[in-house]
Order: C-alpha cells, then structure tokens, then sequence
DNA sequence: TCGTTAATTGGAAGCACTTCCAATTCGGTT
DNA sequence: AACCGAATTGGAAGTGCTTCCAATTAACGA
C-alpha cells in the first residue's frame, strides 16, 4: 500500500496543504517543518500519484506521438531526439505508431491521444492532413506540432526539399556531369513535386537544359513512387534509351528508390558511378553500407526541435504559427563519382 | 470546455451514478434512460477524462515498455506487434527507449515507469538485468515482462538460441560443408554461449570435430562482440590461417558481426559463398539487401505475445512464472550457397 | 507588554470519475 | 386497493492530489 500525502501528513504532524507545499517548493513553509516533512516522505518512500496529479493540476506532462512504422530509420532517429529532450525535461511520451495498411487507424489513434486528460499535446510525424483537419479538429485543444509534414495552421518542422534537391544535383554539376537525369516518384506528392523544383533549379543555373527524355517520375503509385520497386521500373524505362541519349548522372528522389534503381543497373550490367552517377536522397541506414552518396536529413534535430516548439506552444497557446525548414546536408559516398577536394566528405 | 459527466446529468435529468452506469454498460438502467443518456452524451461530444477514470479505478490502461534504441530493427518490430496488439484492447503504451550511452537512464525510466499511478505494468526489452534486480524492486506492485531477456523471477519470452545456432549449422552440414567454423560475440553474454553450444551440438551429432582453430569467440569486447568491429576483426584473424585450414563455411552468431566478416572477405578478395559460405543470425533489414542467409527471430509475434502476457499476469498477479522460448527460423539466401530442394525458401 | 503586520499553517473545495448504499419506483399479486 | 420483492435511481464517499482562504503563530517595534 504505498503512501499518500495523508499518511505523510499524519507522520509528520502537519496538514496535507503543508506536505502538498514542501512536495512542490512553495516558497511558505518555515525550513523547520520542510525538513520534517522531507524525511518522512523519504522514510514512507513516498512517490506522487501521477493520475492525482494530473487531474488536480489540470496537465499529464505527457505528450502524445502519432508516427508511422515505416518510416523506419526516420521513425528511430526522430523519436530518440524527442524521447532524450523530453527525458531532461520530465514529459513522458506515448506512442502510437501507425501501420501503412490500416488507413482508419490514424483517426482511432488521434481519438484515444486526444481523449480528455490523456496529453497535453500531440505530435504528428510524416503524415499528409486532409484539407479539412483544421475544421474538423477544432474542438480538440491541445496543440498539433507536425514534423516532416505540412499544414498552414499548426507549427511544423520540415526539410528544405529543395535545397536538399538542388545540393544534391549541383553536387554532380560541380563533379564535372553534364547530363543528369531525375528518377522522381509521384509529383503528386509534395515532397516529390519540390525535389524536382531544387533539381530544375540546379541546372537553370548552371545552364544545362531540362530534357524531358531523362526525367522520370514514378509509374507506380504505391506509397507514392516511393519504393524500391518504382525506382527499379523507372530505371528499367531509362535505359530503354539509345546510348547516347542515357544521363550520365542521376539524381533519385529518395534512398529507397535508388536501392531499385542500383538493382536495374546490375540487372543490365551497369555499376555507379562509372556508368551512371547516383545521388539518392533521405539517407536511409543503408545508404552508408551500400555507399549510396546521398542528402542527409536532420532527424534527430529535427525530434529535439520538435519537443521545443512543443513546449513553447503549451506555454503559449496563442502565439502564432511557426514554421521551421532545416537545411539537410549532402553526404558523399561512392556512388557520385570521383569527389573533389573542396567538398566535405562526411563518413556517416 | 469539455463536458463532464455532471453536464450529461443535468441534462438528461438523472443523477451521476446512473451517467457512469450507463457509460460503463452496467445492466440495472432501464433502456428508456439509457438511450436517453447515451443521446445526451453524443450531443455533448463527450469524451470520459482518462485520468479521472484512472484514479477512481486504480488502473491506468497504460502499460509502459523500456526498450534500446540501439537495437533498431528489434526495436522497431517488437514495438510494432506490441502496438497492434494493444490498440484492441483498449491499453496505450508509454515509450521509454534507452540510449546506448547512458547507463542511469535505465533507472531513471524506471522510476518513471514505475510512479504510482503511471502504468499497469512494464514490459522490459534486451536487457539484461543484474542479479540483484528483484530484491530492488520488490516493493514495485507493477507486473514485469521481460522480452528478448531472461530472468528467473519473471515472466520471460525469448529466443530458443540454442536451436537456432543448430539449425544454422545443421543447414551448412546438410549442404555438404565439412569444415564449419564459427565467429562468435563475447560468450560472456548469456546468448553467445548458447548460440555456441547450438553450433557445437550440430557439429557432435553429424559426427563432425570440433576445432579450435576455426572458432574465433569475439576479441573486441565493446556491444559483448556483436557488432560490425568485432566480426570484421574476427575474420581477418581467421584469414591469417593456411589455406588448407581454413574453413568453407562459417556460422556467424549475429548478422551485423556477419557485415564485417563479408567486409573482411571483400578486402581479401573472397566472396561468399563461393569461397566461404557465410549464416548470420537476427534477420536485421540489411540481410535481405545483401543476400545473407540468416536465422530469423519472429519478433512481430514475440511483441503480441508479450502483450498476452502482461495482460494474463495482470489479472492473476500470483500466478506461476512462465518463460515463453520461441523457435527461430531459418533464411535461406544467396551466401550460404546452392541450397538444397527440400530446404524451404523464404523470401523476405 | 501590547498591537500590528507578516510568515506559516490546516483543511475544505475542487478535479472527473466509480461504486456502494439507501431510497424510490415499478410490476405483479392477492 | 394494498402489499411485496425486484428493478431502478440518486448521490455521498472515495480516489490522491493542488490551491485557496481563513486562522493561527511568530516577529517586531513602540
């Protein structure tokens, strides 16, 4: 029977409202009884009930994370800097995690976060919000922190797309190719649509023409092209090309498709870089053991943020909406080719 | 102002008592009330306020997991088949995942996990607890679930290690290998030494020696030996044998020791298996990509499982112990070499 | 020594629920 | 119409805490 404030109060010949002040350090209570009261509250091996205090203080310091599976290594990462802020800051973190083949299980997950007294906020991860959320989640009043996604109206923390794009295919420019093609997935996909603006961007620059012939967005629309499987029929369709006509260098919109566009490559007998150059993007944990040369996002960052903006928004329900965009890095392996000296090499 | 279940009350014109029976399905409410109470509540988006119900009840519907970070793909599966699992049945989970750096951590989560009124119980992940953990924590009231780990004091479900080596020798022998050795972790870890006795046990019972030589326990001792390093140090150590000695096949206990011993061969110009034949054990996400033959551990199923478990102790707090083993599976791949017709493929 | 103000202190009320007990209502009997 | 047992119902008490307000005590100067 483990020990209330009652018992404490009992032991130490004092009121609970007392004991309820020296557990809290309120600043009134004489140094005398505070001594008292800590020792026997040590002696009974008191521990506060955590429900009793959320209901009396109104506040569960916790906060709720709505992430998908898989999104695997994105998942780890993020949540490892969420769950160490959060740690130091003594908010517990309750996870839903969400399966890909079970579109209702995000509304039952986001009923049962939101529940009254359950958290005090919620984070969402890499999840596309219908235009109506705002609407139809206006009742809810704890606050949204989106992270990898995007909404008007709630705080977000995103990646720089196109930066990320365009460093990737200024990094070949700079290499010396002069023929890079894109291996996209759906541009119906926000994501998609702006890492093929960064690679447009890139060439513009550089004055290299866009050739729509070496520009492929993804036929299969399974997780929006993102897949092993989109990025291995993409290739297989880019090198129906004659010879002198196939890119010299390519830039894939994401890790996983790159692993299908390797996979084409063998299957006909190709290797990168020395036939085709690859630059993927998302730096998945293969990546560094198949030396995928890639863009790097911040994740763990990413997760630390998030739990910042979390807390600033729980201390300021109205302050307006911020939306932050994280610069990801180029992180040079094998597959691009010869690098040049000025050019960070990054080992992980 | 979210509604109460006094507000549900007034406005159905009944008393409090009867709202809570009627939420709760308690039989004596006439269903004239009923309904009309159950109208009430759905006008009022009512929504029951966990941490009341929490207190009133003495139950949480919480059940908190501690699990590394640091093993990732386990990480990942396990949480998943916990996850699924849990949501139909009304429980949430509170997430405390362990960084590899930080040893108090675990005590610290611990204690977290631990305050009243936090969580029903504690499902613990790979790790390894000391000696001394039950008399610590035997003032705790919360039910204790270990998964991927042992102690006697606990309910427990894991790997049948032991047969899972054997079954990894057992399938080199039946391909026809003669001379089989073994790249171990540190047999100081618990499952180290059994994945050595399983190795040994297929080696007795085909009549095949055991030799020192080609047994290579881990020198590295940084992760008990299972990492990258310590599989890659391994097998240079076993390259340095004369050809003659050296083995055709090698049975290595994890797969992430099995990367480096690949890497080891690559630098020495040997593939596998043509020159070696090479099975890990885990099953990690990489194995797949790299075509190595592996011993699989049904992790999704050990997560449900682990959740029947905890419920089962739950409801019968004093019931016997019990130590759940499951039997692992053997994949077959590329770097184990021809496999055999009556050997099962598995694809993924 | 006595008032006055400031520093402590006790405990009721409130948080949103469940559950138990006593009270009321209902149906069916006689 | 009166009665009885069973089916409903209301609401007090309890869950373990915080917080507020009134009351007590201490401290200080005159």
């Amino acid at each position: 029977m483990p020990a209330t404030i009652y018992d404490i109060a009992k032991k130490a010949s004092v009121g609970i409202g007392t004991v309820s002040r020296v557990l809290n350090n309120h600043p009134n209570v004489s140094s005398k009884t505070r001594e008292r009261v800590l020792k026997v509250a040590h002696d009974l091996n008191y521990q506060p009930h955590a429900y009793a205090q959320g209901l009396a203080r109104k506040k569960t310091n916790t906060i709720a994370a709505i992430i998908p599976y898989f999104t695997n290594y994105f998942f780890l990462e993020v949540l490892q800097g969420i769950q160490d802020k959060m740690l130091t800051l003594g908010y517990d973190i309750m996870l839903y995690g969400l399966n890909e083949n079970d579109p209702e299980q995000f509304e039952t997950y986001l009923l049962r976060a939101t529940q009254k007294g359950r958290a005090d906020g919620i984070m969402l991860f890499s999840l596309r919000l219908p235009e109506d959320f705002t609407v139809k989640y206006k009742h809810i009043n704890q606050p949204f922190i989106l992270v990898d996604c995007y909404h008007p109206d709630f705080d977000s923390i995103t990646v720089d797309n196109k930066a990320g794009a365009y460093a990737a295919t200024k990094h070949l420019i700079d290499l010396g190719y002069k023929r890079i093609g894109m291996i996209n997935a759906n541009p119906i996909s926000p994501p998609a649509k702006i890492r093929f603006e960064g690679y447009k961007a890139a060439l513009m620059e550089s004055g290299l023409p866009f050739d729509e012939k070496i520009y492929k967005p993804s036929r299969i629309l399974k997780y929006d092209g993102f897949s092993r499987e989109a990025g291995y029929d993409s290739m297989i369709d880019m090198l129906e090309l004659p010879k002198h006509e196939l890119p010299t260098a390519i830039f894939v919109s994401s890790d996983v498709q790159a692993m299908g566009v390797l996979s084409a490559m063998r299957d006909r007998n190709l290797t990168a870089p020395d036939d085709i150059a690859i630059v993927g993007f998302d730096n998945i944990e293969l990546a560094q053991h198949i030396g995928l040369s890639t863009i790097s996002q911040p994740m763990y960052e990413m997760g630390v943020l998030s739990v910042g903006r979390m807390l600033d928004r729980l201390s300021n329900r109205n302050g307006s909406v911020t939306h932050t965009l994280f610069t990801p890095k180029l992180i040079v392996r094998e597959t691009c080719g010869h690098y040049k000296k000025n050019t960070t090499m990054v080992n992980n």
